[in-house]
DNA sequence: TCGAATGACAGCG
DNA sequence: CGCTGTCATTCGA
């Protein structure tokens, strides 16, 4: 209940090291862990046991925020503090933002 | 222990 | 715009 799973652990480690002024999709995290489950990755940070992770940097493969367990509202206000632009809801250059796990950058 | 439902999504018709 | 697909976790029996 309380100990890292397996796949959790991943994310949770994927979403950790993402860059800050950097954010990643759910499809990465998923597509890193050669994986299919974006929902379980959202899943496994929405339940994040690790309130350290960064989960606000994680967002949608559209650029869209998508949702926050504290509120979007407050996921664009982290994320415009970290230098990121967010415009009605939806990250400014995300494309350019994203961060590929995968890529071992 | 097994089955069904849920979820911060993604892709296609 | 709405339904289906995918994976792991949780709830219920």
């Amino acid at each position: 209940m309380f100990f890292v799973k397996d796949f959790y652990s991943k994310v949770y480690e994927l979403v950790f090291k993402i860059p800050k002024g950097r954010i990643t999709t759910y499809k990465l995290v998923a597509e890193a862990l050669n994986k299919r489950a974006y929902r379980a990755v959202g899943n496994a940070l929405n339940k994040n046991p690790y309130k350290s992770v960064p989960c606000h940097r994680v967002v949608k493969s559209d650029g869209s925020i998508g949702g926050y367990s504290r509120g979007k509202r407050k996921k664009i206000k982290i994320l415009r503090r970290e230098g990121i632009t967010i415009k009605n809801n939806k990250i400014v250059d995300f494309k350019k933002l994203i961060f590929n796990p995968k890529n071992k950058n």
